[in-house]
RNA sequence: GCGGGCGUGGCGGAACGGCAGACGCGUACGGCUUAGGACCGUAUGGGCUGGUCCCGUGGGAGUUCGAGUCUCCCCGCCCGCACCA
């Protein structure tokens, strides 16, 4: 994509046409000076350089669904601010932009309005980039990525090859989600509550052969490094904990006691119970329950019908059903550590996919176990006794699975339960019959997709030589063109021309893989090619990911804290160990934005509650949109629209745009050259205003209070305008306090600034100047008004001197007319003096 | 069920354990105007006996000289996970 303008670059400030002098804020002329000034200058083109600190301010780059709206405007202004002050406090700024633009809504968009999806998605970038540069964004456009461009899409395939060469993509049968709707599968990660995460269709189980990531494989790294994201979100980080599921225990086999010499495997983090096990259960997908229905002994035909009525509940109803039923299997296994014989149970609350899709039923310590058992007459046995908790098991009305001391365990008696974990693990091992293990929630990840728009999965099948993946300089597989790209079958599947090709291994006729990659991939890596878009050696330069990455500032929405999030970091760390990136983690820093709602949900075109940027540009310009959607809450928290709100920044980018003209136009002729009381309470304002907002943006990101503490001082300097004649204003004062006030706004409503930059006389562009400072000393107060408590309510208040000490204080307090009532005739305890604060007067 | 977050005016929201309600919206009144839905100013949590008096941060207790803030219990809302063995 080219970018709006690309005239060729010109002398700078010089040729920009001089402020209006005028009455009236007129936003429309003054944005759309700037804007073409910042084009004509390519003011946000950036590049690496060694000798300065850099800063990679990054938002999650949209999905190009059409146009934006007021939640994207919002994001983007975050972003766009945090990016433009700090290249105002120095750094080399980092700031691209680029579009997700693979995915089913594309297709299925392009189906409903008989549009292709390059042309409809190509139609939408270039819609949105018209919007974002309306909006005066601070990209270097130079650096776009678009995912679904073969100059793209060429190195997720190199990728995918990358990982494939280290064992990490492979091919497996398996039982996968699928959407009916959307007709393709979907990653465990997409399925959310048994639905599916775009259309919210329940999904149904398939058994197809298909192409997974082995993320599994960094599970344990993945979690473990979540302790160096210390400036991630604690939220996002329990969220992922919690999705990988890390789970340390032990598998136990347990012999079958038909003599076969068989064995059934569980998975317990209590094998310190082993001996309170008094059943088995497994899943109703269990083999061993195939087997014996397919066997057809007595029994076989219920144990069908269970099973059947069992698989055919949906995910949902499954996981939500609290009813546990089981059966009897007729089985018998033998409990190792008592060499009891117990019955097999399957039921419906034991998950094929969690652990080995069977356990030991254990009532007394597992309150699953427990409502199990008593359900079905199955014996309870007490084998760890709690500090409080009964000793037998007819006295128990629920389980108890805290810690406590193992009792009727054999030789393990007298142990503490912790102790049991170790020694039993450790009696399993040199038996043969189990060993300590872990095991996760996390699933390898499944990125195959039976849809057209997205990038294809680079192999080929031959029959000779199976499984081919394509060689690295025939890369990119490209995504046809002319397909009927209608759902059913994998589109791919119906161009002959795209299957029909040659094993790159023997040469003879072999067939590529039709499905292509799940979007996610696309997204896993691109912040890495926005550091070097146009190399064409590898997916990116290592000169320039070393330089820019990791990324400092990552700004998104909650939905992807484990989806998008987590797939990167994965990605990250198996290009670490690939040796291409220096660094395990990708993002230092992130902010989850909230949402922006309307009538109480989320903008959407579905919902049909869409506020557009444009209609607030076109009546109150662009900086009135991105000051208000960064004020009216902080970033982090939703926020519901309201247009009367933006009425107020509009009024508000008035008052700035005329205080300046008034009292800074033309100079600040005139006036005084000694700064009086009022010049230095305007400037103490300023001061205020600058540290308040640097800390705001700096340390919390709170944009709402830093733009209130530009309007306080705004008032300030109305009231100073008013109370303060001409004659009597310091202009050295003025200057200072309206410059400040004009840098300090810039990053925020970024066209106002350069305007009154200029009008104030200052050199070059507002955002090539440094943030400006203040002065710890001017921002104290001379004076302070002190609250005066008596047993903690307010009597009266009196102005001292700044940092008046406690014990002036005190006498003070004491000696005060509105005091003295509520002190006389008691007893003066204690009386705690806060210097610039309060006194306190404790009474009896 | 487990984990996390939140509850403050009519509204959005501010408050290192130290004067609750900054800032903005809305509302009312006044000014300026031929006019204004522009602009400037004043007021704006509630109550009454109009005192800088009392009450007020979902409810109740506690710690403290002092609690919106810390602790415990309860109520309500939101989010994540959820029969995870």
């Amino acid at each position: 994509m080219q970018t709006r303008v690309s005239e060729p670059k010109t002398a700078g400030a010089a040729g920009v046409a001089p402020p209006q002098i005028g009455r009236r804020y007129d936003f429309r002329r003054i944005e759309k000076k700037w804007q073409d000034e910042w084009d004509r200058r390519r003011a946000f083109d950036v590049d690496a350089d060694p000798d300065r600190l850099k800063y990679y301010c990054l938002v999650m780059f949209p999905y190009p669904s059409g146009e934006i709206h007021m939640g994207h405007c919002r994001v983007y202004s975050i972003g766009d601010v945090v990016a433009r002050y700090k290249k105002m406090c120095g750094y080399n700024v980092l700031h691209p932009m680029g579009w997700d633009a693979f995915g089913l809504p594309a297709e299925n968009a392009a189906i409903k309005a008989g549009r292709h999806p390059r042309d409809w998605t190509v139609a939408n970038i270039n819609r949105i980039k018209e919007q974002l540069h309306d909006l005066g964004m601070s990209y270097d456009w130079r650096r776009e990525v678009t995912a679904c461009f073969p100059d793209y899409y060429r190195w997720t395939q190199w990728l995918f090859l990358l990982m494939y060469r280290r064992g990490l993509a492979y091919r497996k049968k398996a039982p996968v989600n699928w959407c009916p709707t959307c007709a393709t599968v979907l990653a465990n990660e997409q399925v959310v509550g048994g639905a599916c995460w775009r259309c919210e269709t329940p999904v149904v189980k398939k058994e197809l052969e298909q192409w997974f990531l082995r993320i599994t494989d960094y599970a344990d790294r993945l979690l473990d490094d979540l302790a160096l994201l210390t400036g991630w979100p604690d939220r996002v980080l329990t969220m992922q904990a919690n999705w990988i599921g890390r789970s340390r225990g032990a598998y136990i086999d347990f012999p079958l006691a038909d003599g076969s010499g068989e064995r059934l495997r569980v998975f317990t983090t209590r094998q310190d119970t082993l001996c309170g096990a008094t059943y088995m259960v497994v899943a109703p997908e269990h083999p061993l329950v195939a087997r014996l229905i397919s066997a057809g002994g007595p029994g076989s035909e219920e144990l069908r019908r269970f099973a059947e009525r069992a698989r055919n509940l949906s995910e949902i109803d499954r996981t939500s059903d609290p009813e546990k039923e089981g059966l009897d299997t007729g089985l018998r296994c033998v409990n190792p550590a008592t060499g009891e014989t117990i019955p097999i149970y399957t039921a419906n609350y034991i998950l094929l996919e969690y652990g080995t899709g069977a356990v030991m039923g254990v009532p007394a310590h597992d309150q699953r176990d427990f409502e199990f058992a008593r359900k079905y007459g199955l014996p309870v046995r007490v084998v760890i006794k709690g500090p409080d908790s009964p000793g037998s098991a007819d006295e128990m009305t629920e389980a108890y699975d805290g810690p406590g001391v193992m009792v009727n365990s054999g030789r393990f008696d007298g142990l503490s339960s912790e102790e049991g974990l170790e020694k039993v693990a450790a009696w399993l091992e040199t038996e043969g019959l189990g060993a300590k293990t872990t095991i996760y929630r996390l699933r390898d990840w499944l990125i195959s997709r039976q849809r057209y728009w997205g990038a294809p999965i680079p192999v080929v099948y031959c029959e000779d030589c199976g499984v081919v993946p394509v060689p690295e300089d025939e890369l990119p597989v490209m995504l046809p063109y002319q397909v009927d790209f209608t759902p059913g079958v994998s589109p791919l599947a119906r161009s002959e021309d795209f299957v029909r090709t040659t094993c790159p291994g023997c040469g003879r006729p072999a067939r590529r893989e039709t499905d292509t990659m799940d979007t996610f991939v696309c997204s896993s890596w691109y912040y890495l090619r926005y550091t070097s878009p146009g190399h064409d050696k590898t997916p990116f330069s290592r000169e320039e990911v070393d330089y820019w990455m990791p990324v400092d500032q990552y700004i998104g929405g909650i939905e992807h804290a484990v989806l998008h999030l987590l797939y990167s970091r994965f990605f990250t760390k198996v290009l670490h160990d690939a040796g291409l990136v220096g660094f395990v983690e990708p993002f230092t820093n992130l902010l989850a934005h909230g949402m922006v709602t309307k009538n109480g949900a989320a903008m959407s075109k579905s919902k049909g509650n869409i506020v557009s940027p444009d209609e607030i540009t076109v009546r109150f310009g662009a900086d009135t949109a991105r000051v208000f959607t960064l004020f009216a809450a902080p970033p982090d928290k939703d926020f519901e629209w309201t247009d009367s709100g933006v009425e107020g920044i509009f009024r508000f980018l008035g008052r700035v745009w005329r205080i300046v003209h008034d009292l800074g136009g033309a100079g600040g002729a005139g006036g005084s050259p000694s700064p009086d009381e009022a010049d230095r309470d305007i400037l103490r304002s300023a001061h205020r205003m600058v540290r308040k907002m640097t800390l705001d943006i700096d340390r919390r990101f709170n944009f709402n209070t830093a733009i209130s503490a530009a309007m306080e001082t705004v008032n300030d300097l109305y009231r100073y305008a008013e109370s303060v004649p001409p004659a009597r204003r310091s202009p050295a004062v003025v200057r200072e306090v309206l410059e400040k006030l004009v840098l300090c706004l810039a990053p925020f409503a970024p066209h106002l600034g350069e305007e009154l930059w200029q009008v104030l006389g200052g050199e070059g562009s507002v955002h090539d100047q440094r943030w400006p400072s203040w002065d710890e000393d001017l921002v104290r107060a001379e004076e302070v008004e002190v609250a005066v408590q008596v047993n903690g309510r307010i009597r009266d208040r009196v102005v001292v001197a700044a940092g008046t000490g406690e014990a002036e204080l005190r006498e003070l307090a004491l000696a005060l007319e509105k005091v003295r009532p509520h002190v006389e005739g008691r007893k003066v305890v204690k009386v705690v003096a806060v210097p610039d604060r309060l006194v306190n007067i404790v009474v009896k």
